[in-house]
This record gives structure tokens, sequence and C-alpha cells, in this order.
DNA sequence: GTCTGTTTGAAACATACGTTTGAAGGCCTG
DNA sequence: CAGGCCTTCAAACGTATGTTTCAAACAGAC
């Protein structure tokens, strides 16, 4: 007990401060004080902050990219040989997530947050830590998603990936202050899967749009609806 | 020009690094140097760290936001009684950010990224400034928005607002970025008002997509196209 | 029980930060 | 050219950070 316990409690407190203050607003005395351990504690089993931080990711990204694989497997068998569809792809994505065994009940929103903030802060070391430990999964998305719009340029769809990852990491980066205003202001409770529930519908039409508007219709919108 | 090219080469300084590396990661240290002044000509002239992010911010925000109005006067004009569309709506804030005077050609970008971090980092003092200061043209934006998708309930359109901003942000923030990126790896060579261009369709087709979705197609996928 | 390797503890380390100080410099008004 | 005001400058202040140190406590093996 002795060990795993100490490096657990300091994994809690970490990931929960990261979430609520991002990486370099969090220190190492606020995580320690909060875990109730001591403050060499964190230096003595992890090595340094930076390495504490990647594994804090670790600790759920190692098992979430396993769940992926074995999700994307699934699709790709039931499908067998047509490509899965852009909606059966997002939500294996989304469903993975949401599936994962979580610690508390915060648990995937904590996550949510922390992938946004790696996005967000500019941790040159985290970005790298994530592209070098979890490319294949990653990579694997990014063909499916390809296969999944087959009637985009390569241009037009580099872009709208973008605006999806850009949606995504940003409102599940300030996900719990965004359903806190939601909560005060319209006294509406939701939970991360019902965000995700709304995020997919939402990607799936931006990508699937009409094409790259080429004039700016100054005096006649051109509705979408 | 001895107050004034101070001030300015401060904060010009100080716009480029808290858009490369965020606020709490840049030090009054490095701005100075960079700007080529004193150390304390930051707190002789702003007072403080945080004011001169506000001073930041307000540096752009100010005449962006009378642009914006004027915009939004001319596009309610033009409908007369009519409620402007979506289309409309959103063009008329792209092409007022588009259009401001830029000090250098990096100007839009690295002010989308600022305006991103500025929702990410939660930099508790940068919100209540921006929003007591700026809360009358983010209003009208989004009373535009709800008269151009009276078919969304509240929360649904809350969270699709959300959504918008993200993939702006995000993008935004990373232009220079992705255009290399894109540049190197298909040889297309891009321009934020192309980006703008492609991003407006995106963000028009999620806000009108179909409901959220309640049941994830575990073994039928329902296509959006 | 004693020894060995691992884990904790309190304290100190060096460094970096935002901010303040007080003297020196420059510029305009009289 | 003298005085006053605004600005710059080098230096220091106090505080907070990540990291290191080394002795004490603990565990399990013999």
């Amino acid at each position: 007990m002795a060990q795993s316990d100490t490096v657990d409690r300091i994994l809690d407190a970490a990931e929960e401060l990261f979430a609520e203050r991002g990486f370099s607003e969090t220190s190492l005395r606020m995580i320690t004080s909060k875990a109730k351990v001591n403050l060499a504690a964190v230096n003595y089993h992890f090595g340094s902050k930076n390495a504490l931080i990647h594994a804090v990711f670790a600790r759920f990204l190692t098992p979430f990219s396993a769940t992926l694989e074995t999700a994307f497997d699934e699709l790709e068998e039931r499908c067998d040989g047509q490509p899965p569809t852009l909606n059966q792809t997002l939500w294996a994505l989304t469903e993975s997530a949401v599936r994962m065994p979580q610690r508390n009940e915060k648990g995937i929103s904590i996550f949510m947050r922390l992938l946004g903030l790696a996005y967000t802060q500019s941790q040159g070391h985290l970005r790298k830590f994530l592209e070098q430990e979890y490319s294949e999964p990653f990579g694997r998305f990014m063909r499916l998603l390809k296969e999944a719009t087959p009637e985009l340029s390569s241009v037009d769809r580099y872009w709208r990936i973008q605006f999806m990852l850009g949606a995504t990491a940003f409102t599940m980066s300030s996900s719990d202050a965004l359903i806190d205003i939601l909560e005060n202001k319209l006294g509406v409770e939701t939970t991360v899967q019902e965000i995700a529930a709304r995020l997919v519908p939402f990607l799936a039409a931006g990508m699937k749009a009409p094409d790259k508007m080429l004039v700016p219709p100054t005096n006649s919108g051109v509705s979408v609806a």
C-alpha cells in the first residue's frame, strides 16, 4: 500500500488541479498539500513536474487508446469492407471516451478539459509526449475520417478537421465553466455526455456542409437551412 | 514620441509573446527585453501585469467593437424589419475582423489566438474585464444569432455557439502554423480570408444541424448528408 | 532482532517572478 | 540657463516556484 497510495493520491490531486487551473498555474505545493503527501514525494516518485504531467495523461490515455482501437476494430468489422460513415466514426470516438472506467463522477469531464488544455496551452514537452506516445490511434482516426468524406477535396477536409478539433478541444477545455454558466443562466444541468451528444451532430453537419463560400453575401444572404 | 514609443513597443511585444506562450508563461522580463525597454517600464506605464494584459486586449478590441457595431447597424438597416440571416450575421462579424487595420501581417491571427486564450486560460480578471467592457457588442451578436436561429432551444443554441466559438478561436489562433503545414503537405497557398470563407459555411451548417442525437447509432449510422 | 532497501519528512537550495525604489536623464516652459 | 516634470534606468525587495538534501521512519528477509 505504501507506494501506490502516495502515487495515486498525487495523480488524483494533480489531475483535478491541472484541470481546474492549468499546468503552469498549479504548483507542486498545491498538489502535495491537496494530496496530503510530502512536497518531495513528487520529485521522488515522478522525477519532475513535467514527468508528473505526462503520468497524469498516460494514466487515462493508455487504456483509452486501447479501448479506442477495439472500438475501431469492431466498427470496421461490422461494416465489412464498406468504410464506416462519418457519424459512426465520430461516435466510436465519443463512446469510447464516455465508456471509460472513471475514478469519480467528474472523471470524463476532468479529462476532456485536460485534453483541451494540452492542445491550447503550448506546453511543448506535452505535445511531443502525446505525439510520440499515441500517434497510432490518432492516425487511424484520421484515416477513417478520410474514407468517410470522399467527396471532400484534401484541402477542404484538412480545414474542416481543424474546425472539428477546435470546436471539440475548446469546448471540452472549458466545459466545467460552460456547464456552470448554463446552470446559472438557464437553470439547466448538463453532463459531458450530453455535450458530446450535441457536439457530434454539429461536427458531422459541418463536415458535410455545402461548398466553401466564395463571395460574401453583402446584400443578400445565402441561407443555409 | 518618448512615451508612446515605449508604450507601443511594450504592447507589441506583449501581444506577440502572450499569443505564443500564454499569459502566465510569459514574464515581464521576456516582454521588456523583446521590446528593448527597461523592466520597470511596464509597471510605470501600466501599473501591473494584469493591467498590461487588459491594455493589449483593449488596443484591438475597442476599435473592433466600434467597427462591428457599424457593420451590424448597416446589416439591420439593409434588412429593414426582417431579422438578418445566420449567414449574414456571421459574415458581418468575420468581415469586420478581417477588415480591421492591422499592425502587421500576423495581426488578425495573433488576436484570434489571444481571444482563444482569454477564454481558455482561467484568468478571472481578464474575463471580468472583457465582460464589463465589451458586453454590448457581444450581447448584440448573441441577439442576432438568436433571431437567426429561432428553431433552436436556448440550450441547443448555447452549446452550438460555444462550438462555433471553439472552431473559430482554435483555427484562427493557429492559422499561421496550419497555413504552413498545408503549403508544405499539399502545396496549396491560403489566406486568412480564405479560411474564413471555409469556416463560415462550416459553422452555419453546424448551427442548422438536425437535433441532438440521443442514441448512438451502434449498428447503423445515421448519415447526415 | 538486525540489517537492507525503499519511502517519507522537514528544511534548505537556487532561481525566477512581479513589483518597488531612488537616483539619473531628457525635454519643455519660463 | 534654471526649474519642474515626465521618463528611464540599475538595483534591490519580498515572495513563490521546482528541485535537492539528508536524516528519520518503515518495510520485509534472514
